[in-house]
RNA sequence: CCGCCCUUAGCUCAGACUGGUAGAGCAGUCGACUGUAGAUCGACUUGUCCCCCGUUCAAAUCGGGGAGGGCGGACCA
């Protein structure tokens, strides 16, 4: 694979990337590495995903990937997992993210997984934290974090160290490329920033886009109906999607196309089949797409009506979703142990 | 260590001074209209009023105690 083939496989589906002159000179170099972290807060949901099925473009740019369960993130950020509780919510997120890699036709064996305990309390890295906090002002590490961390009006410190540390992680993990939504753009703006004045590098950033959610706006994770979740069974998914917000002709906005794109499409071609769509005769029968452009393009021109693309939709995501709901199913201490207010 | 403020529906809060077993907005649910959803109409639902004790015929409301959260002061050899 060449430079262009490989530094088009990792770019593709991203909200931005800073700077793919330097991804491209990454993979002129050698074989990139590249990381993104999760913090095991709540359950894990399909925008987890779309971030997760990427990874496999990354495999197959011949890029190493690292997955940082970022355990003590998930209590600095408004101790929205308690203390007690980081165990067995990395356990979970662990076990589910290989499951999703797999989904999406790639093997979790190919990617490292860490936990952030594992190196966050070394003494040089705390050395080095301690001097960010020094020479970082509150309001730097609060904007920088703005998107990621809780807002509160009585904001608690860990939310501001909660930057600093994942600056640090960069540097810890030995990351060329930082990846993650592009709420984390922040964060990691300030990771070039600082990095290089702390031992480190200047991460290049990959920038994945946040889906919308399905009642319209933004997704909510506490919200249900805004999302779909890994454990709904194929009649929620399929009722979620009815449920969606989806005006004719439009893509601003609007989640179901983004389900399509970044998350069915990528697999579909992975498994190199058409993603087609039934439509009962009277609409003018079925539609089959070999590319996500050419649906949009006949959603937009209104020749695929919403209620078409939402019977279809709500197959293949639920299609997709559908082993991971199992495999989760089958091991049910998993959940439990990590959200025991939930699933007694 | 001291003082002050806050805690009421899923969320933001009103009601407390002048006790009579609770309200608004948003959210949610259901219909109508659309070949989806939304928007728009129409209808509807929602509560250990933070906990305990006391006063009273009657306590979200008054008194005492406690818990959680916030703010300030004091101490600074």
């Amino acid at each position: 694979m060449d430079t262009d083939e490989r530094v088009e496989l990792a770019t593709r589906n991203t909200a931005e990337v800073v700077t793919e002159e330097e991804l491209r000179e990454l993979f002129e170099d050698d074989d990139p590495s590249v990381y993104i972290g999760y913090a095991p807060t709540g359950e894990m949901h399909i925008g987890h995903f779309t971030t997760i099925r990427k990874l496999a473009d990354f495999l197959h740019a011949g890029m190493d990937v690292t997955v940082l369960i970022a355990d003590l993130h998930a209590h600095l950020d408004d101790a929205k997992s308690p203390f007690d509780l980081l165990a067995a919510r990395s356990a979970y997120y662990e076990e589910t993210i290989r499951a999703m890699v797999e989904a999406a036709g790639a093997d979790p064996e190919q990617i490292t997984f860490v936990r952030g305990r594992d190196f966050e309390l070394d003494s040089e890295y705390t050395l080095e934290l301690l001097r960010m906090t020094a020479e970082t002002t509150i309001a730097r590490a609060q904007r920088a974090a703005s998107e990621v961390v809780r807002e509160s009006d009585s904001p608690n410190l860990g939310g501001l160290v909660y930057p600093l540390m994942q600056t640090l992680d960069v540097d810890a993990l030995d990351a060329d490329v930082a990846y993650g939504g592009i709420d984390q753009r922040g964060i990691y703006m300030l990771s070039r920033e600082i990095l290089p004045e702390h031992g480190g590098e200047a991460p290049t950033c990959v920038f994945a886009p946040l889906l919308s959610g399905l009642t319209g706006g933004k997704m909510s994770a506490s919200e249900e109906s805004s999302k779909v979740s890994l454990t709904d069974d194929p009649d929620s998914v399929a009722e979620k999607i009815g449920d969606a917000y989806c005006p004719m002709g439009e893509v601003e906005g609007n989640g179901v196309l983004e389900y399509v794109r970044y998350l069915v499409f990528p697999i579909l071609e992975e498994r190199d089949e058409a993603f087609v769509v039934e439509r009962p005769e009277e609409y003018g029968g079925n539609l089959t797409y070999d590319s996500y452009g050419d649906l949009e393009d006949d959603f937009v021109s209104e020749e695929l009506h919403p209620q078409d693309l939402k019977n279809a939709a709500g197959e293949y995501i639920a299609d997709i979703v559908d082993p991971i709901r199992e495999r989760l199913e089958s091991q049910p201490d998993l959940l439990a142990e990590a959200y025991p207010e939930k699933y007694d």
